[in-house]
DNA sequence: TTTTACTTTCAATAATTATTGAAAGTTTAG
DNA sequence: CTAAACTTTCAATAATTATTGAAAGTAAAA
């Protein structure tokens, strides 16, 4: 396979694998063209790459920015803004679990937590108590493991979880 | 609060959490319905607590079946099915992982592969490759946390996660 | 200051995804 | 077998989400 056909390649898959994930498709070409391009983009560069309007291309590189996993870059003797994505791909992956912990994790706990006051003594009342939390204690736990990872180092937790897998 | 304002409340939010999740709101509404109801709920019964229609329960309980996290139950002396939804909070998480990987994790992994064998040994090649190489390390790596995940029991896993996590 | 080179916004529109509901299909009862 | 009680399908439609592109905004250069 040749180079540029199989970029274009994962970067088109890596779009159409976002929207199982909840991602907006061009947010994830964005990314990984930027991805995997060797030097920083500028807005025109990926408008023409991926064949999309300059505000489409804006919004996308900003909700990126957003989430923490590109960053503007400057360049001596060019007025316009540039942009790279974190290459380091331990760095993106925490950088992801970090966000999705807060956007994702953290509003179930909080709903959960509002719901645990009821009054209700009866038999279904606390059998609904039961499933709250129960539903409590795995998303907690979910929660600890991506606060863990966040904080931890590539070889950390690489080797935990190695250990653990071969277990 | 009251019984049923906090089911009613939990099945709200946890369809518009869904939303983040890639997971079509109704869907998630059905199954929050069925987790917290006491007795199997026919089609009709969905329908009207949730105000939807019967093609859009058929589709959404039969995508449930499909995840394995809801199940069909015959009463005795009623012709129609009814439905009642995993009420083991942690074979649901088991589930849903089992799931997710293949879906979203397998075909990530299969395309990775697939990218592997490209011809340039140009910089710019081996960077590329260098990308897709740790791609596939984080994805492996959750891969196989999610695979031991899936096999192992609640006990084995909280206690290793939560020794971890003390760390 | 004015012009130029950019970035951002957002109403209009397009594309996608979800829902309806009636018709077709299936199964059980009589 | 036929009717009744149910489930499934799917074309039409609604709702949601993404994209465009032109106009407004901003900041550096002249």
């Amino acid at each position: 396979m040749e180079l540029q056909e199989a970029k274009l390649k994962y970067i088109q898959t890596w779009g159409s694998l976002a929207t199982n994930w909840g991602v907006n498709k061009t947010m994830a070409q964005v990314h990984a063209l930027l991805l995997v391009s060797t030097k920083p983009l500028s807005a025109e560069d990926i408008m023409e790459t991926l064949q999309i309007s300059r505000g489409n291309v804006n919004m996308n590189v900003r909700a990126l920015i957003d989430w923490g996993i590109v960053q503007k870059e400057f360049v001596v003797g060019e007025r316009k803004e540039f942009f790279i994505a974190i290459k380091d791909i331990w760095e993106l992956f925490k950088q992801i679990a970090k966000e999705r912990k807060k956007r994702e994790i953290e509003p179930v706990i909080k709903v959960l937590n509002e719901l645990q006051d009821i009054k209700d003594d009866s038999e279904e009342g606390k059998e609904f108590k039961k499933v709250l939390a129960d539903l409590s204690k795995v998303t907690t736990t979910v929660n600890n493991i991506l606060e863990k990872s966040i904080r931890a180092d590539e070889h950390w937790l690489l080797s935990n979880f190695t250990k653990m897998v071969k277990k």
